[in-house]
DNA sequence: TATTGTTATACTCTATAACTATA
DNA sequence: TATAGTTATAGAGTATAACAATA
């Protein structure tokens, strides 16, 4: 049926309008902190995770050892996490977020927590937790095709 | 209450994975025909909204004139559209779809709906109508908070 | 003067390949 | 040989500012 196509393509469409108005909206949190969506992956990781190898980080957020080394130098050169060689095997390098890093990431969060609060007060209790099962089946679905 | 934040942050992520999946997938079939997302914003827009002052569409797509003469390069290189300069007002410039990037479109068309739809098929009819109306209802109320 | 679009330039982010050092 | 990370280089995409043509 024609219907199930443009039912599809109407959910494509209002998916991609509102994560797009929701991810500028938190994005622009970041750039009130100079931090680039990967920075901030890569202090929210060792912030959550703890110390970690550079190799490892780079698998999580998706960036090749050489993007990795830039996008490490520069949150290096401001002090928010420093490179820590491994005793056990002098290869491995880990990243280790320093207490000014911490305090940035204690900043962000809660500022970032009402952020998205606030945002999502559009929708009711139980329509957000429709959402979340929808989109949670959604999203699983589509990984499964890959 | 901590649930309030919880909640938001699940719906927050959720929504971040479910859009960043589909996106991609559907990002694979714009790179199989070589056009960025800009690019194809281009195409589409003539295609079905007629011809355009280049300013216009830079609007619309939010790119700066320095860029879109850089998108509009590429296009009228690969033969997609055409500059049109306008006779009543010889500054501005109309983009024209040509034939062969009516072609293209034509051609991309079927298959971004087939695959739109395969994507959304892991919801049913009534779930995919709910997730309209609540991500509807979400992307409006996040954009009037701005 | 104001507007449209182009040119020239620079910047950010990422990828790739060759390299060093360690294992 | 294989692996972790760095260096050097290149490329895509965007922004900015100065500019030419037109209004």
């Amino acid at each position: 049926m024609g219907n199930d196509i443009e039912r599809a393509l109407k959910l494509f469409i209002v998916l991609s309008r509102a994560s797009k108005v929701v991810l500028e909206e938190s994005n622009q949190l970041l750039d009130d902190y100079n931090l680039n969506p990967s920075e901030f992956a890569v202090l929210e990781l060792l912030y959550h995770k703890g110390k970690q190898p550079i190799q490892k980080i780079g698998q999580k957020i998706l960036l090749r050892s050489g993007s990795m080394t830039y996008v490490v130098d520069k949150l290096e050169g401001r002090g928010l996490l420093e490179r820590v060689t491994s005793l056990e095997d002098k290869r491995i390098i880990y990243i280790v977020i320093t207490p000014t890093g911490e305090e940035l990431i204690n900043d962000i969060f809660p500022k970032h927590e009402q952020h998205i609060k606030k945002m999502m007060s559009g929708l009711t209790v139980d329509e957000q937790n429709q959402a979340i099962d929808l989109l949670k089946k959604l999203g699983l679905s589509v990984k499964n095709l890959s």
